[in-house]
DNA sequence: ATAATAAAGGACAAAAAAGTCTTTTAATAT
DNA sequence: ATATTAAAAGACTTTTTTGTCCTTTATTAT
């Protein structure tokens, strides 16, 4: 695996499509969503599940139902995103996977990874979810397997 | 999970027990190793035996064997332990999952992640198989779940 | 009220990762 | 030479992750 699990990396893709859906005032269905982020239908399904429970999305059912964000959405961080689907590990987890190691009893290498887990940290608690929603509109990125051009 | 699988765990673990055995002039079997680092003995096997097809440590049968590095394995670095059991995805794979992603069509995430990437090859690349064998022979720093005291 | 729509929920199925067990091969003491 | 030792190899099981399918619940348009 990279750096998420696959469901992480699903549901990144889908909170930037939902938010630029919502930056346009459009509900999106899991369908619509799947479709541009290139992900299987109903295991997208179970993921928004899990980001809508853990207050990441919203959504409402019925017709012209979906998922969406509001202004309260749009400004947690893609760090939130990957706690609420891989848990914290990768933040705050020993890289050797000892499960005493801490600041006391470091492992042999607690203090190389500081500086790693700190960028990772700056970096997803840098990115709202909004923050891709101009680009995305003006389709200067893409959230899928297809090429810009 | 964490930064890498549990097999990249163990294997991070089980090296640098080999290192210090060796820089102490003493091959270890997996018994030992498994006893010393808090592994599956069987699966550790699996292991070891990946390591050594890709020549991070040597291995010698019968009575007397076990496995061993010698200077040359001593001064690889601790990507190679990663890329032999992992591969290489968390070095160079894209955070968002995009098989196209690259640096003329890079996902939103792209730029973000290069200092996170640069950060881990940089630690990683840094740390030789050798490098805590002083502090090891001490017990200065462990490889298990026994607190130094 | 009712039909249609769309997410939520739960039960499954497939694939991958993690872990176990047994046999084979190689080395070495005696 | 032979028994013993220890890794290599391969078959197998379990658990977790990934993915599918079907039913239920909530919403909305008619």
């Amino acid at each position: 695996m990279g750096m998420f699990s696959k469901s992480a990396e699903y549901a990144i893709r889908a909170v930037f499509f939902i938010a630029k859906s919502s930056y346009l005032d459009k509900k999106v269905g899991i369908k619509e969503i799947a479709n541009n982020i290139d992900s299987p239908e109903p295991f997208l399904g179970k993921i928004l599940q899990q980001l809508s429970r853990n207050g990441i999305v919203r959504s409402s059912k019925g017709p012209n139902g979906g998922f969406y964000l509001t202004d309260e959405e749009m400004n947690k961080k893609l760090s939130e995103v990957i706690k609420a689907i891989d848990g914290d590990e990768i933040f705050i987890g020993c890289a050797m996977g000892l499960s005493q190691c801490s600041e006391e009893f470091p492992c042999p290498l607690h203090n190389e990874f500081k500086a790693v887990r700190a960028e990772l940290t700056r970096i997803l608690d840098g990115v709202s979810l909004a923050k891709f929603n101009h680009e995305l509109v003006l389709g200067q990125l893409k959230l899928n397997r297809s090429k810009n051009s």
